[in-house]
DNA sequence: TGGGAAGGTCCCATTGAACGGAAGCGGGGG
DNA sequence: CCCCCGCTTCCGTTCAATGGGACCTTCCCA
């Protein structure tokens, strides 16, 4: 069918490349790589090869294959997401210092949160919210407080697409939970993604009253206080909402 | 000479077109990318259109285009500095509260100070060190911190091809700089990157003695007291290298 | 209101870069 | 010693990538 024996063009396969490394990094054997980009071996190793002359892959002990530092700079030094995380840090510090919580920042990326930042106190219950993790909107408090600051028509293309793979809650429930956090002005999830967590999130809004981001924090169960929480985060979304704004 | 009149390859194209993006991002138009990339326009137009199907570009407003936040996920879950970084950040806001001063954290990368991760109190000094950017060795603190504390033979490298395009300082100030950062286990550059400002950095050393990183500050001059930086410094630059250890 | 410049998009013949099977290499384990 | 399993290199085939040119907007100025 083509140069390429399964249709695909250069970009596409050095896309599955890259995204073929899993999370946790730590480098992948030639071979591995090869699988799981699901690409003939050869190609892999030329496609490695040629990245790696670039330094956005380098060769890690034994052979092996991991991202390049180059690769991390090429990105980190112009990404979307600088000038939201450069406004944003300062006020994720006070949050995490004055509640002693840890602390995240996403945006909204095809029906998911995708975490931006994250502050984790030492020793704090676990937090899921991996950076550049992502989650389901309607599993994470950061979901429903970025959803339900949208367009109305926004809203209802998520609604009208939404399909929960386990069957456990209907776009009903969803439509519960995003007027309620709508109306509410924060999102607030317990134990659902974590039983002994409760999850709390605000929107930052733009002019228009549109969630460009969110915050939130992760906290256990037992120590939750609204009324503690709710009104700091909110204060430090504003903050973060006019350093955005100027500049 | 070639499929490409220019004779290099896709990924040539390609990282070219990422890196023609400069630090301050915001969308260039296509042309002005083309321009920059050094590719002819119907190129740049297709590897574009290409990457952005991938979400690893996006269209800005007005025809723009920037980088892409699925470009910023996929490098970014699997970068070779999570670990580091993770480590890092719990000692650098230790710093950055105690010492109330920026704080940043690099690492070497081909005669350069690369920076990780960078800490900025509100209203401090200017901090040259942007997140993901560079400085050159001998004139960062950073930089020394980090050669000053390699294999002889690498340093030995480093001053072999050394050279300022200045000609300002030549390889045996350098040589003497690095010498005494070793003697000390730290370095300091006094107004050499902005006449106002001092620069501390120590290494974070690997079980071998060997710096993996740096941990540094930038202070205003008049503020300097190194018997309070120092030693605040180290203990956090042992605790990173300690949890680095584990991990 | 019309003309023209500038930026983006589409078309399509040409061609060499990309492809990947096969064969070579090397080390470690039995 | 030999075999196995990964990585590397070779090389003939082929079609994806290329980019000049034409076309289409949009905007600005006369």
């Amino acid at each position: 069918m083509a140069n390429s024996a399964s249709g695909d063009s250069v970009v596409d396969r050095i896309v599955r490349l890259i995204a073929a490394f899993p999370q946790d990094v730590h480098a992948l054997q030639l071979s591995e790589l090869a699988e799981r980009a699901g690409l003939p071996l050869t190609t892999t190793h030329r496609l490695v090869r040629q990245l790696a002359g670039h330094g956005l892959l380098e060769a890690g002990p034994g052979g092996s294959v991991r991202p390049g530092l180059r690769l991390w700079e090429l990105v980190n030094r112009t990404s979307p997401t600088l000038a939201l995380r450069q406004a944003a840090m300062p006020f994720m510090e006070d949050i995490q210092q004055v509640l002693n919580q840890n602390v995240n920042l996403a945006v909204l990326d095809g029906w998911e949160a995708l975490f931006v930042e994250r502050l984790s106190r030492r020793g704090s219950v676990a937090n899921r919210a991996q950076v550049a993790g992502r989650m389901p909107v309607h599993i994470s408090s950061a979901g429903l407080a970025l959803v339900a600051h949208q367009d109305k028509a926004l809203q209802q293309q998520y609604l009208d697409q939404f399909a929960d793979p386990d069957g456990k809650v209907g776009p009903d429930d969803v439509r519960g939970l995003l007027a309620e956090t709508a109306h509410q002005g924060f999102a607030q999830l317990k134990g659902v993604v974590d039983p002994d967590t409760w999850g709390i999130a605000v929107p930052v809004l733009n002019r228009r009253q549109r969630a460009v981001a969110s915050l939130g924090v992760v906290v256990p169960l037992r120590e939750m206080r609204l009324q503690a929480l709710v009104p700091a985060l909110q204060t430090a979304a504003r903050g973060i909402a006019r350093r955005l704004a100027d500049s």
